[in-house]
RNA sequence: GGGCGCUUAGCUCAGUUGGUUAGAGCAUCUCCCUUACAAGGAGAGGGUCGGGGGUUCGAGUCCCUCAGCGCCCA
């Protein structure tokens, strides 16, 4: 059933509401940090008034401009397609040789589309290759239709493919169009927009035969018209051999289904540097001039600007977009001037031609000579994405807001789409403003399927993350998300979200534990332990820390991740004893009774504190819950937790022994005892009867300032020590109860 | 064909200017009801750092080369 414009694109806003209220509540329990009072959509009244108004003053200025002229056209879409909407797929195709009338015997082309022979306006080859010189400047006929048609010399024809001369069509590829540019050779398509052969041959096509065969592939697919014209050609003769199978590279748009094919049209386009080498060179230098996270992909983006190969087409034969604000005046010929072409006032935005008029025509003039019509395209919506940081800073506005944050900070992206959302905007920003328009961008990488496969609605390994909230909890799909370092493609896989689950829950119980200890964070550290774990953590504050200021989160949270677990494993192990005040977990005591207790109480007060905050960004609902329990604010509204604050009130002497060797010592002794025990297969809570460490004596020294915590967290009777290197440990469990 | 990236344990990945015996998590196996946590804990096994060559006292790390994988572009 066929439905209106207007009313088709009152369906895609209702859609587009809908999908609106998904992301939004996604985004929202995903814990995105997003200021909603902000929000836009790129199809707002707001944001079309944004994409016509620059629209326009790229018009003004020369930098839009409509042109007649070939483009790549999806047949079933019914629309134009731009450069970074293409791909190329490999393809099964044909060579046919096929005998053109020479003017001294048969020139034999090879070509995978003999169903443009119809279309074809001339020869073309190497101009070294010795085969054809002497046809340069000379013509042929086409078989079945009859067309003399020149025979050019040209650098970009390929000696080495097929047998070295090839048909110029109109248009079968892009080198079609590069050569019938350069030869000024006649349009004689006959590919219609919907994908086939138009019904009325070309006037070029002149004999009774040749246009008895056209009519024989009129109204035909391009696939079928194929097969019809490989059988005349067999029939006539002009087919030489058989078709030669081969794969090769044709251009599809990225969601079509069917080959490109290339039809001339009206079409608008920006320039983008593709056909200016003054503004390609200006659009590379403003690459150079933004820091790129990871930096190599700054080559992605220099790349793709160097093989541009024309201007951003942005014109899309669709109903649903910002429509391209102009009107064209009919004249007395009903012939529409496309020259130039009637624009709305700036305050008259946003318009829709198709339903408002001009200034100074009314609404009967629409269609009629004398009158006027409205631009049926809108625009691609990269046209509209690439002004999101104006959209955003609400630059047509003009309350302050844009000049105060743009160029912005930073640019959060895919790194499918540097060639789309990046380059675009970058254009316009370049055009519209003379400068970048943030002063970073961040690439990440794609979510793979579990077989590192690229997820795709056609393979049906698309995963959708809500699921996974209800299943472990965002925070846990946001510590796995994290794991993707920047710019990487990453697997996805539910058993990194598991361990953030995991994470998350040894955050709430440490809570528990180290806020029953009723510690004071600020109190004075007086233990070298302590302290030691204290200077440990302010090297993680600073690690984390700069690795965030490289947008490096990854890195920021595997340090602290690292440093959590050790801290629960071990240090909470070896100090709760300490803490409690007694050996046997009694009850525990309000108030730290004696210096080494609260310097215990302290600690662990304190590197929870930092913990929580430096866990914050990754996992945001667990440490504002930890963080509530002991806070009035929310920890999203705390400090950044400083390597200063970790090191105040510290009374050990840091010279007076080596921290990160006790740490490490403390921790191997530990690990010694904990294997003893695990081999014997007994309870950690065993006793030890006697262990033996053989060390160094600087290394013994730290395990003496340490020697009350190993023995309660080892439950160890008698430790002793021996010369020796290393760390090796001589455990004997006592009599077993 | 060009550009970029990657190749380290069964899997996913760290490894920061070259520096002890290459690490983590998951998975596997063994053990432990332990008083923050069994939605837990303790431990074990497992790697010729893709191949080859070179520089160096010393290479997972730097250089050359080959192979494979991926992405982007022709």
């Amino acid at each position: 059933m066929p439905v209106s414009r207007p009313n088709f694109i009152e369906l895609c806003d209702e859609l587009t509401a809908q999908d609106e209220q998904v992301f939004e509540d996604l985004f929202r329990r995903l814990g995105l940090s997003v200021d909603w009072s902000l929000l836009y959509t790129t199809i707002s009244e707001y944001a079309r008034r944004t994409s016509q108004q620059a629209f326009l003053a790229n018009l003004a200025r020369g930098e839009a401009y409509t042109q007649e002229a070939p483009t790549l056209w999806d047949v079933d879409f019914g629309t134009a397609v731009a450069q970074a909407e293409l791909e190329d797929r490999e393809r099964p195709g044909a060579y046919h040789a096929v005998a053109f009338q020479g003017p001294s015997g048969n020139v034999v082309i090879e070509t995978t589309r003999p169903e443009l022979i119809p279309a074809c306006v001339g020869l073309v080859a190497h101009p070294d290759d010795a085969r054809y010189t002497a046809l340069f400047g000379k013509t042929v006929r086409s078989p079945l239709f009859d067309v003399e048609v020149g025979v050019y010399p040209h650098p970009l024809a390929q000696p080495d493919k097929g047998s070295g001369i090839a048909m110029i069509c109109t248009f079968g590829d892009l080198t079609d169009v590069i050569w019938w540019r350069e030869f000024n050779l006649p349009t004689r398509a006959i590919v219609g927009r919907d994908g086939r052969i138009v019904a009325e041959p070309h006037a070029a096509i002149t004999s009774d035969a040749g246009r008895a065969a056209y009519s024989s592939l009129a109204g035909k697919s391009v696939k079928q018209a194929q097969a019809a014209i490989v059988e005349l050609l067999r029939t006539s003769g002009d087919l030489q051999g058989e078709p030669r199978p081969i794969t090769h590279p044709v251009k599809f748009y990225e969601k079509g289904d069917r080959p490109l094919e290339i039809v001339t049209s009206r079409q608008w386009y920006i320039r983008n540097g593709g056909r200016d080498e003054q503004l390609r060179n200006d659009l590379l230098a403003r690459g150079d001039e933004m820091a790129w996270h990871p930096d190599h992909m700054r080559h992605r983006y220099a790349n793709w600007v160097q093989g541009l190969n024309g201007d951003w087409l942005i014109s899309r034969q669709r109903y649903f977009g910002v429509p391209i604000p102009v009107w064209y005046r009919v004249g007395a010929d009903g012939q529409p001037n496309y020259g130039a072409p009637l624009v709305p006032e700036v305050n008259q935005l946003p318009i829709d031609p198709s339903t408002d008029v001009p200034n100074g025509f009314v609404a009967a003039q629409r269609g009629v000579a004398g009158g006027f019509i409205g631009d049926p395209d809108v625009m691609d919506t990269w046209a509209t994405s690439s002004l999101t940081p104006q959209i955003a800073a609400r630059w047509v506005d003009g309350d302050g807001l844009f000049d105060r944050v743009f160029p912005m900070d930073m640019r959060p992206q895919g790194h499918d789409i540097i060639r789309t959302w990046l380059f675009s905007t970058m254009v316009r920003s370049h055009l519209e403003h003379g400068t970048i328009p943030w002063k970073r961008a961040t690439l990440s990488g794609w979510i793979l399927d579990p077989d590192r496969k690229k997820m795709s609605k056609s393979k049906g390994n698309v995963v959708t993350p809500i699921d996974l909230f209800d299943k472990y909890g965002s925070d846990a799909v946001r510590y796995w998300a994290a794991s993707a370092r920047p710019g990487v493609d990453t697997a996805f896989s539910e058993d990194q979200m598991a361990v953030g689950r995991k994470l998350a829950n040894k955050l709430l119980n440490v809570t528990k534990f180290v806020l029953g200890m009723n510690g004071n964070a600020d109190d004075a550290i007086t233990v070298p332990y302590d302290a030691a774990m204290l200077s440990r953590l302010a090297d993680v504050v600073r690690d984390a820390t700069a690795a965030f200021d490289d947008f490096d989160y990854a890195r920021a949270l595997e340090r602290t991740e690292a440093f959590f677990w050790w801290f629960c494993d071990d240090y909470v192990e070896l100090v709760k004893t300490r803490a409690y005040g007694n050996a046997d977990g009694g009850v525990v005591m309000e108030i730290a009774t004696t210096p080494e207790q609260a310097s215990a109480r302290t600690a662990l007060t304190r590197a929870l504190g930092t913990l929580q905050r430096l866990l914050a960004p990754h996992m945001p609902f667990c440490t504002d819950e930890v963080w509530s329990w002991w806070h009035d604010s929310s920890v999203h509204a705390s400090t950044w937790p400083t390597n200063a604050e970790c090191l105040a009130n510290v009374t050990v002497e840091a010279s007076s022994y080596d921290a990160a060797l006790m740490l490490e010592t403390v921790s191997a002794v530990l690990a010694e005892v904990r294997r003893a025990k695990t081999e014997a297969k007994v309870s950690q809570r065993a006793k030890v009867e006697s262990a033996m460490v053989a060390c160094d004596s600087t290394r013994r020294s730290t395990l003496e300032l340490a020697r009350t915590d190993l023995v309660n967290a080892g439950n160890i009777i008698s430790l002793d020590f021996s010369e020796g290197d290393g760390v090796a440990v001589s455990v004997t469990l006592a009599e077993q109860t």
